[in-house]
This record gives structure tokens, C-alpha cells and sequence, in this order.
RNA sequence: GGCCCGGUGGUCAAGCGGUCAAGACACCGCCCUUUCACGGCGGUAACACGAGUUCGAUUCUCGUCCGGGUCACCA
């Protein structure tokens, strides 16, 4: 068979080479060392955790060497297209940080000179390399119809060998060029295949960047490159792309490492030398106590817009997953507390060759870690900015008195151990309640262990000595001032020493205080709530009785 | 089922031939403290199993078991 001839009457209009190609996009001058890397989503309009951590990684291990962390959009499957996706992706990113420095920009823009970044505008690019694979005899076409390859499926099921398109399985391996004529005269649909010359008993080794080495047998499969509407699946367009865009480190989930032989092979006969491989871990969630991938349909926490939506802050997310990324972040984050995420040194090597629980009870002690060192301004800041998203009461209420909400966020924020109450601003609400009587609950619930008439005592004797001009030592006297007449001890080591002789200490006296003002055990600084709330307020909530 | 990958406390994980097997989250206790937190100190808790190799295996090899991934004209 003629196979140049084949090429053209498959591809008449093709007349660029690949290394037509290679000129155009001629390989990148960078320093030593400098990864280049790609994110590259499908816009199916769904960000998956998974896809902000792999676009983690790969910001990281391009900044980490000075190279190049480019955008490219992988819409070589339009059924499952979602209009606004590419929108989706970039925002995304960019709330957290992570921005390209290359490719695709915005729905309508790019930058670099690699593009086209959309690989729906690439067709041209890669029917250019189908048809060399065509001339040198590793692609063929296929006319084979879906019914075709469903029966295949089924004879190889009942026959117990391996089912796919492959060897005397592929039927239109061995088409000749007068056959293959007939079909394109006929407006025939067809997709390239790929023809492998692989032995399942010969075996590929690959070094993966992350899981080390690597052993495979070869791909013997016919793996379609192009698909009957000319675009092609992800295989061949990553090898084509990647090789073009001068890509040196593929980051990807890997649920991709089984296609790694078929990826090598189609490198090998482009007579293309393949980047490096990363496969990162699928983060995993426990479910009936058997770990799974975390799964789109069932887990809400699968995806991005849930940690919007929840409220956790952005960088909190993100030092979240830098500790699953690589265990020595903690380690780093302590010693360099303020430092920026580009300068931790990021390691692949580091990276856990087996999937992580993702621990939302971890996340959350990150997250208060991350919202306890921000200024009050900035706390405010957030929490109405996702109220007016999510919770308009609270936009409202946070809004209308700006200052004052300040005020609020400011409590026992600048001690020299801030307090660490908060980990998403869907929490705010709860956490300042009782500071807006529109939201507060008066039905006021005293620990049980407290005699109602003790109760009474204690918050009719406390409204009659507060005062609100009191300086904290003074406010502080108050408190124990009220102690002793009822039965309580202003001093808690006493108490401690002699439990029996005393009702409590000054402490169980602040706690009812507490509870009739706040209506909880656990708030921050009294003293400091009371004076925001306010003389009127305060004696008001004191007047409570049970 | 075939092919890959993995298996250290509840979770994330250091360690990679000799360790009383780090650390973090969670949990418990104590201290500090007007309360609540924060913080400090301490504690409970782990090398899946079985064979090898070795003077010595968590570390190396093999097997078993368990878990995960993948077998499309989807990525």
C-alpha cells in the first residue's frame, strides 16, 4: 500500500509538515531547570477539588523554577460542553491565586505564542501529525461503525480475550487502498487509528515524577487519534500539544496512568520525545469505611464552589491542600509564617504516592488559623462579602453599622494569642448574633447546674453595681464585689481548695452574667461585649429571670 | 477478570537496614485564666499478614489479604 497516497486522498488539503510546525513554534528559551507546565480542563462548567489542586501543583512547580505555568482548554469533547465554563475556570483560579501566566485568558482572549490555547482550534495542527502517522504506515482509517465495534466486544467477551480494537480484531487494518477509496467516495464516516505495533510481553518503563518507576506492558491497541467530527481525544491532542507548546512536565490525575503506554506509543512513532509525567493522587473521601475517589454526584465537598459557598477562605483552602501536596509544608508554614506560597520549595518528590482522606476537620482548624491573623477590617471585609452573595439578613446587618461591626470582629483579635473561633464566614452570623437583637435568641437557656434563685440573685445584684464608665480592673472588682453576699467566691483558688463551702467562684457568677447577655457559655472577652452592647442593652438582657 | 499503583496511630504523615518509630489535626488530662478561648505541658493510639534475605527488618524480596485506579470516537 502506498501510504503517501493514502495520506493525501485522507487529508488532500493538509500540505504543512510537522516540523512546519516545530518552526513556528520553536522551543523556549528559559533557564536551566525551568518547568513548563499546563493546566488543561475540560469546560464542563464543574471544577472538582482535584482540579484546583492539580492547578496548585502546577503554579507551584512552575514558579519554584522560574518557568512557565500556561492555560490551555482540552474542548475536544463538545457533548459534554458547558457554555460559560472557560469563565468558571478562570475565576476560579484566579480567587485563588492561581494565575496563568500564558494561554487561555478569558473566553475570547490568550497570550503566549504557543496558541491556539482551545484545542478545538487546533485542528489543522493535529491532522498535520495524523496524516505523517498516516505516511509512515501507524495510522490507518476506520470505517467501523459503533455496531461494529459492539459486536467485536461481544464475541472477545465470549471468547474471554481482551476486548478493544486491536490485531485480528482490527477489521479495517487491512483495508486496501481501493476499499478505503470506495468508503470516502462514499461520504463514509471515519476516524484514524492508530496502528500498534506493541507486545503485550514487552514491557515500557516510565519514571514518574511522583510514583517512581513505572512498568508496563506495551499498548497493542488500535486507539482512535482522530474522531469521526476530526477532532481528536485527549491522547493524541496531549502528545501533539504538549510537544508543540514545549510542555516539560505533565501534571494530571492519575486515572491516567494506565494510558501511559498508549501515550508513549504515539510519542514514539510521532518520533516525539515525551515530557515528563507527574501522576498526582486522587484525593479521597471515607465512605462506609472504604476509601473512594471524592465523587462529583455524591460528595457536595467535591466541588470548589462549595468552599465559596461554606465560606472558607480562599488561602485557608489553600494551605490545606499545600499539606497534602507536600507533608513539610506544616513544617515551612511554621518557621515562615508570613512568607508567600511561591517561595515554599515544592518537590514533587514529596508528594504521596497513595491518595489522601480529605480531613474537613483538619481544613477547619487551617482555616481558623488563617482567619485568626487577619486584621479585623479584612475579617469584616470577607464576611459581608460573602453575605451579600449568601445571607442577605447578614449583609444587612453587617452594613448598617459598619464601624461597629468592626468593633465586634476586634474583640480579643489583637491579644498576643488571637482568638481562633471561625473558620468560614457562614459562621460569622452565629458568632456575632447576639450583638443584633434582630437575630438574637432571647429564650435564654441557663446551664442546668445553676439554682434558678441563684440565678436571679446573681443578675439582680450584678445590674445594680455595673456601670458602664468601669475600666476593666474595675468592671473586673465588680464582678467579685457580688460574689461573697451570695455565696460565691471572688477567689477560685479558695474555692478549689473547699469546694463545699462556696455555691462557685466569680467564675460561675460571669458565666450566668454571660449567658443572660449573650446566651451561651463560650464567647469572647465579657467585658469587651458588654461595652459595645451598650448600657441599655446590657441592663436589659440583665433583667431576664428565671 | 486483565493491567497498574498503594498499605506506618481515627486522619494527614516523617522515617527507607539498628529509632524508647518524629510532627500536625482530632481526642483525653493538667497548668495558666473572672468565663470562654488562645497558649504551655503531658497522655491514649500505628509499622496489614506470612515467608524469606540479614547478626538485625517498618525499611529489601516474594506470596497472601485489603484498598485504589483503569480497561470509550470522555477527559
Amino acid at each position: 500500500m502506498d501510504y503517501n497516497k493514502l495520506a493525501d486522498l485522507l487529508y488532500p488539503n493538509i500540505t504543512k509538515t510537522p516540523a512546519d510546525y516545530d518552526e513556528i513554534y520553536p522551543p523556549r528559551e528559559l533557564p536551566q531547570g525551568a518547568k513548563v507546565v499546563r493546566f488543561a480542563p475540560s469546560p464542563t462548567g464543574y471544577m472538582h477539588i482535584g482540579n484546583l489542586f492539580s492547578a496548585l501543583i502546577d503554579k507551584l512547580a512552575a514558579d519554584s523554577s522560574n518557568g512557565i505555568f500556561y492555560l490551555r482548554i482540552e474542548d475536544t469533547d463538545k457533548k459534554r460542553e458547558v457554555d460559560d465554563a472557560i469563565d468558571h475556570i478562570i475565576s476560579g483560579l484566579s480567587s485563588y491565586g492561581i494565575i496563568p501566566q500564558e494561554g487561555i485568558m478569558s473566553q475570547i482572549d490568550e497570550i503566549g505564542n504557543y496558541g491556539p490555547y482551545k484545542q478545538s482550534l487546533r485542528c489543522e495542527i493535529y491532522h498535520t501529525f495524523a496524516k505523517e502517522l498516516i505516511q509512515k504506515g501507524y495510522a490507518y482509517p476506520c470505517f467501523c461503525s459503533e455496531d461494529d465495534l459492539a459486536a467485536n466486544v461481544e464475541q472477545q467477551e465470549k471468547e474471554g480475550v481482551q476486548t478493544g480494537y486491536y490485531g485480528k480484531w482490527a477489521k479495517c487494518r487491512d483495508l486496501t487502498f481501493e476499499e478505503i477509496e470506495e468508503h470516502i467516495n462514499n461520504g463514509d464516516s471515519f476516524v484514524i487509528r492508530l496502528k500498534s505495533q506493541g507486545d503485550e510481553n514487552k514491557k515500557i518503563i516510565v519514571n514518574d515524577e511522583i510514583k517512581g518507576k513505572l512498568e508496563m506492558p506495551e499498548n497493542t491497541q488500535d486507539a482512535v487519534l482522530i474522531k469521526s467530527d476530526g477532532i481528536p481525544p485527549y491522547a493524541f491532542a496531549h502528545a501533539v500539544d504538549d510537544h508543540l507548546m514545549r510542555t516539560t512536565h505533565v501534571v494530571r490525575g492519575d486515572e491516567w496512568v494506565s494510558s501511559l503506554p498508549t501515550h508513549i506509543q504515539i510519542h514514539q512513532y510521532l518520533g516525539l520525545k515525551a515530557p515528563k509525567y507527574a501522576h498526582i493522587s486522587p484525593i479521597m473521601k471515607l465512605d462506609d469505611g472504604n476509601k473512594r475517589k471524592l465523587s462529583k454526584r455524591k460528595d457536595p465537598e467535591a466541588a470548589v464552589a462549595y468552599y465559596e459557598e461554606v465560606g472558607y477562605p480562599e488561602g485557608g483552602v489553600l494551605e490545606y491542600l499545600m499539606g497534602i501536596a507536600n507533608s513539610n509544608f506544616e513544617d515551612w508554614r511554621r518557621a515562615n509564617p508570613d512568607a508567600d506560597l511561591r517561595s515554599f520549595p515544592f518537590s514533587f518528590k514529596k508528594m504521596s504516592a497513595s491518595g489522601a482522606l480529605f480531613d474537613l476537620l483538619k481544613l477547619n482548624d487551617v482555616c481558623k488559623n488563617v482567619i485568626s491573623k487577619m486584621s479585623a477590617e479584612e475579617v469584616y471585609d470577607y464576611a459581608i462579602g460573602w453575605a451579600e452573595k449568601y445571607d442577605k439578613e447578614l449583609y444587612t446587618l453587617l452594613g448598617s453599622d459598619s464601624d461597629f461591626a468592626v468593633e465586634i470582629f476586634k474583640i480579643d483579635r489583637y491579644n498576643k494569642k488571637p482568638r481562633k473561633d471561625i473558620y468560614a464566614w457562614s459562621q460569622v452570623k452565629d458568632y456575632v448574633s447576639y450583638f443584633y437583637n434582630e437575630i438574637f435568641d432571647k429564650n435564654i437557656t441557663f446551664p442546668e447546674d445553676f439554682a434558678k434563685e441563684d440565678i436571679n440573685a446573681i443578675l439582680e445584684a450584678y445590674a445594680k453595681v455595673y456601670d458602664e464608665n468601669h475600666d476593666k480592673d474595675q468592671w473586673f472588682e465588680t464582678m467579685k464585689s457580688i460574689c461573697e453576699p451570695l455565696g460565691y467566691t471572688p477567689n477560685v483558688k479558695e474555692y478549689k481548695a473547699d469546694p463545699d463551702k462556696f455555691k462557685g467562684h466569680v467564675g460561675d457568677v460571669s458565666t450566668v452574667i454571660r449567658v443572660a447577655v449573650t446566651n451561651r457559655t463560650n464567647t469572647p472577652d465579657l467585658y469587651s461585649i458588654l461595652k459595645l452592647l451598650g448600657k441599655d442593652e446590657v441592663l436589659a438582657r440583665l433583667s431576664v429571670r428565671v
